[in-house]
DNA sequence: ACCATATATTCCCATATAAGAATATGTCAA
DNA sequence: TTGACATATTCTTATATGGGAATATATGGT
């Protein structure tokens, strides 16, 4: 099996980088036609038709035909999921005492590696 | 240029269900043995270690070697910015107002969808 | 009818999966 | 050393990208 589909899941929808971009323009909840974003995000027109089509596709995003343009609007409901997914881990960032825990690990992670060859500075892959 | 790596950032290595689930056994904040966690996820052991493997590229976990065993434990904090890019939609779900307006434009885009053609029922894909 | 504008769609291609199978590596114990 | 156990790595393969280029499909204006 490949890798899901961009469209299998919001969490898969905004993996791309260019998509969070998009959606950070549309942030502040107003229509937005194509070619508007098109110049914020600096991205060629088809790119960013076909991003927002992945969007549509999980519902991130709501599409309004309004004459010859179409008028986007984020629907930031649907990024409910990945907030309430990533609070879960909330204790690991607000407890003082989890931040101390996790340097310790850290370092000894860091100890590891440099013991280990197949564990190298992380030259990555 | 195809799909960003899994490995690019958190959100593109949290994208896959799996990863997801695997953080979800060690969220706990213990050690966990990779033998312990391919019994929880019912995944053979190979996928399993390709995707510690990933989480630990980018961070989200950590690896300590004891004995035969390797024993990753959960850096949340890794999370956080996930988190943070979330949190900025919170206005989306949190005012009453905004449940409105989004119903409405869900509605709206529901009409446009049975108009076009190009805008089957979602047959996905 | 004709042209310009706005947006979507199609085709091609290099790249990266994720799963499965097989195998390698590492470590403990007798 | 030999074997059992734990984990990682390698290879293969089907599949889905994302960008670029070209083109198609509206829609409005004259």
């Amino acid at each position: 099996m490949a890798r899901a589909a961009t469209t299998a899941d919001v969490f898969n929808a905004i993996a791309e980088p260019r998509r969070r971009e998009i959606i950070g323009v549309l942030v502040d909840g107003k229509e937005w036609a194509v070619g508007d974003v098109v110049k914020l995000v600096r991205l060629p027109q088809p790119a960013v038709s076909k991003h927002l089509g992945v969007l549509r596709r999980v519902g991130v995003v709501t599409v309004v035909k309004r004459g010859q343009h179409r008028m986007y609007r984020l629907n930031g409901a649907e990024l409910k999921p990945v907030h309430d997914w990533a609070k879960t881990f909330e204790k690991y960032w607000t407890h003082q005492i989890s931040r101390i825990k996790e340097r310790a690990e850290q370092k000894a992670v860091e100890r590891i590696g440099s013991a280990l060859p197949s564990e190298a500075p992380d030259s990555d892959k």
